[in-house]
DNA sequence: ATGAAAATTTAGGTTTGTCTAAAAAAAAGT
DNA sequence: ACTTTTTTTTAGACAAACCTAAATTTTCAT
């Protein structure tokens, strides 16, 4: 199935404002999302609609078809790779590269995008935290976030760990900090970045900026 | 100046054709290289026109001005830089290549277009022995082709060899090939793919295939 | 439940880049 | 030189993706 690069940014849109658990996304929220008029956007549906990658009733919002997810997560794999390409190869900023990956996300070629893969080492995860898709649109995990990041009180749980030296660990589990455990953030000092966060809901300490940088929490 | 994707295809295209020799490039010429008709072509070079990054007058074809060559030569360096990308990284063939970069040489960022020369090495030739203009579209080098592709009773000069031991530089001096030689293929034996070379339209020698691919051709 | 407000769609128009058919200009052959 | 052929341009149309303005449907508040 060919896409226009418009209909394609379409359907990420689409995506995009459905997965904060709605299931029918608005007409206004779209032409928010892709700063047009939402007169265009009901042209728009009902061109998609009819290709049969969206679910469109009017009046009533719309949702992707199980091929339009497919197609959405496609793009979204071609954009966070190019953004790990930016970062790792090219040494762009985690906050400098959504506009060109926005570009460059429209390329066509398969081939291209799985020796991309490959080339970088089949990353999980795009500079960002936000998990990458596979070739069939499956993605496992879920958005992670250094510690240092974490929103105060938000609950979390560590799924991974960035620094792996044996000094680390060990102070980790002195700390009682282990993959799976519950965190959450009680305040920040500002003079330092240290965080005083509460594990598994029982025990309060207090860790450095450096330490925090180097735990990565799936916030839920 | 912004220019669409159409009309940075327009100006790389005139560019090309152009190359030839040619001073004034004809309509049909274009619409050969764009497939596109003659009439759509028409259109475009109005407007182009305009924009002042070619010089028209009517019935008359068309050239670059000084700002259209330079734009010209901004996407050929990108389209060049992105091949040698392809090739030295992800692996493709260089005749593999050419469709994938036409998409990739619109990306806009000129950054990210510095960061990928600096990432490549800054390579002065594309995979097929095309030079890279600089940031400034000077190019200063001639295209350059291995003497193992070099076409039968061609004149060409070697400005340069792939491998560099001792031994082959012993080799190629006493054959009395060396940077500046004028070689002529004066037959290719399909056996096994040896070449019958005339150098400085002196001497007849025979060299195996594998020294062919070795040493580099501009041809002439 | 009904009238006002908000959301959405339709109607009609614009721009970009294309097309076909017809007209005009240039080139080429005799 | 003058006709024929080729090349190029103009005229008028179309599709994609957008717009504004007006109409319609839904939602929300009283």
């Amino acid at each position: 199935m060919f896409l226009s690069f418009t209909e394609e940014n379409y359907l990420k849109a689409i995506y995009h404002l459905s997965e904060d658990g709605k299931i029918d996304v608005s007409t206004n929220a779209i032409s928010d999302a892709l700063n047009t008029k939402p007169a265009s956007v009901s042209d728009m549906l009902k061109k998609l609609s009819q290709k049969e990658v969206i679910n469109y009733i009017k009046y009533q919002g719309v949702s992707l078809t199980p091929s339009g997810k497919k197609i959405a997560l496609q793009i979204i794999r071609k954009h966070r790779l190019w953004e790990v390409f930016l970062v790792e190869k090219l040494k762009f900023n985690w906050d400098e590269v959504h506009e060109i990956a926005e570009q460059l996300e429209h390329i066509q070629s398969n081939l291209l995008i799985e020796r991309l893969d490959e080339f970088l080492g089949f990353p999980p995860f795009d500079p960002h935290g936000d998990p990458i898709p596979n070739e069939r649109g499956e993605m496992k995990a879920k958005k992670h976030t250094p510690l240092s990041e974490t929103d105060l009180h938000n609950q979390g749980k560590v799924i991974g760990l960035k620094e792996t030296s044996p000094l680390f660990l060990q102070y980790l589990d002195k700390a009682g900090i282990y993959i799976g455990a519950k965190i959450k953030v009680m305040d920040k000092i500002e003079f330092d970045g240290s965080l005083e966060i509460l594990i598994d809901n029982k025990k309060t300490i207090l860790v450095s900026s450096e330490v925090a940088k180097n735990i990565l929490i799936a916030e839920s």
